[in-house]
Formats: structure tokens, sequence, C-alpha cells
DNA sequence: TTATAAATGAAAAACATTTTCAATTAAGTA
DNA sequence: TACTTAATTGAAAATGTTTTTCATTTATAA
């Protein structure tokens, strides 16, 4: 489930951060944009309601709420971005023309990964799974 | 199978690269390690053999070898590195402690891709699959 | 209100990566 | 073996991204 501007703002103030316009104008982008986006993108969009944003603050902001597990990173060829993040264990499905980003849970890799941990001897502590592709209204055209 | 600094090196010719001094001693550093490096880290241990050698250079050998499928990136947080790339289709197993990188095969992510091919429109071209934990050796310590 | 610690933005610093360009060199050819 | 030439190299500069510093501003609790 998608979490509303709103829910990001209340979480952010519970951990003691102080709600600033900035802090607002990030998140509503964040939460408005389906497409991951990185740091400078983010910051133009940022900068349409909110021209005397520094690229600092997106920075700092994008950080915080990383740390806080709100958004999360995207992988898309040697470039990334930062999408908003589903409660709970989820995954990335990524259109590589537009950036847009779709959701899924259920990846079941405990098979896959107790037996690389047994062959291994690793001690397992996380996954990184994404597919990339286009989307639907990418696959026409150049 | 991990492929041979000579193998690598004949590749390069057949593909109609020169064979210099400085590629050999970057391919030798890829072949001769089990972690995964970046740029900067690879640049330092080339210039044991070779001290003459520019940070450029090995960029760009990198980037070459990167485009013949020769090496892959491997992620680790936010940093990333490149590794030797066995042949064909692979994925691999990070320590993020000391960050050597144990490959395997079998992903098995076609039914899971074909279902969210159905279900979002996506057409998938590829994954990105990586295990993080610590290996054998790392995970006593601190 | 007021006090105060947190947050902001500009500028500088720190890094990582790419581009430019003159000099060097691998590899094919005579 | 000696040439020729296009590919390659390394230094420096340029570019781009992210972090640090610090004086000023501001959200929030008392």
């Amino acid at each position: 489930m998608r979490p509303s501007a709103k829910k990001i703002a209340s979480l952010l103030s519970q951990k003691g951060h102080k709600l600033t316009a900035q802090r607002r104008a990030v998140i509503d982008v964040v939460v408005n944009s389906h497409e991951h986006l990185a740091p400078a993108a983010l910051y133009e969009r940022v900068r349409r309601t909110h021209p005397a944003i520094g690229l600092v603050t997106v920075y700092r902001t994008l950080e915080m709420l990383h740390e806080l597990g709100l958004i999360c990173r995207v992988h898309r060829g040697e470039k990334h971005g930062y999408t908003l993040a589903p409660s709970g264990h989820h995954h990335h499905l990524v259109c590589t023309e537009c950036g847009i980003v779709a959701d899924f849970t259920d990846c079941d890799l405990e098979v896959l990964q107790q037996r690389l941990s047994q062959q291994t001897g690793f001690k397992i502590e996380g996954h990184l799974l994404q597919f990339l592709g286009y989307c639907r209204d990418c696959q026409g055209g150049t």
C-alpha cells in the first residue's frame, strides 16, 4: 500500500523530526511521482512549488526518509533514484524507458536463500531483487 | 567457470582491441581478486606492479571489459564495484564485510517473471538479483 | 511569547567520473 | 626488421554528484 504524504509527515514528527515546508514539499513530490527520481530531478520538481529550496536540503531529506525506510533506492543501469516505499517487504519492476516503478511483494526467495546459505556457508542477511523492462506505455516506439 | 587472464586477453584481441601492458595488469588484478573492487581500489592494486598507470586507463579498461561482458557490477549498499564474470547467466552473493563474491547460476525467476509480466503488462527484459550477508570468515568478529 | 535545538541555504570541499589532447605504442605490413 | 597508423595512454581540466561547514532562520515545546 502506498503511504500518503500525511502519513509520512506524521511519522517524521513521531520520530522527533521537524515538519518544515521544505520537507513537506519533498514528500509531496515523492508521493505524487510514480517514477523513481534522482536527487537532482527531484530537486527540479520541488523547485516548481518551492523555488527557494536548496539542493542540499533535498539530499538531507532523502537521506532521512531513506533511513526511516519510507523511500527506497531503485537501480536503473548505472543511474539510481528514489521511490516511495510501500509498507513491508517488497521489490520493484522498473521501466528503463520512463522510470516508472511497479511494486510486488511475493519474491519466494527463501528456498533459494536457504540452499545458498548451506552451499556457501554465508550467513545471508538480505537480498536485492529488481526486474527491468518496458511498461505498457513504453513498449511501442523508440 | 571463472575465466583466466589468458582467456580474457585473447578475447580482447579477437574483438580488435590492443593488448597493452596496462590492460594486462588490470585484467590480472581482476582475475586474482575474489572480492569486488571499486575503480579506485583496483587502481591502487594495479599500481603495485605498474606504478605509472593512470586512473583514467583503469576506468577505460573496466568500461571495455564490462561492455564485453567479462566483468560485472556488484552492489554493496551505496557503493559498487566490479568483479570477474563467469560465463553465462549468474548472480552474486556478496559479503558486506570483506566484499568477497560467490557466484550462483540457478535463480529460477522465470515463473515469477512471467506472472509479473501478465499482471503488470510490463515487457520484462532482465533482472537484478543479489544476496547480501557475511561469508564464513566474516561471521565471527565485530 | 520565548528559548533552543534542529533545520536551512550558500559556498566550499570532497569525490567520482569523463573529456580533451599531445605523446606513445601495439600490431599489421612492407 | 623497420615502418605506418590507428588505438591507447596519462596529465590536466572539466563535469557531475554528494558532503561539509557555518551563519541564519524556524518549528516546537515550555
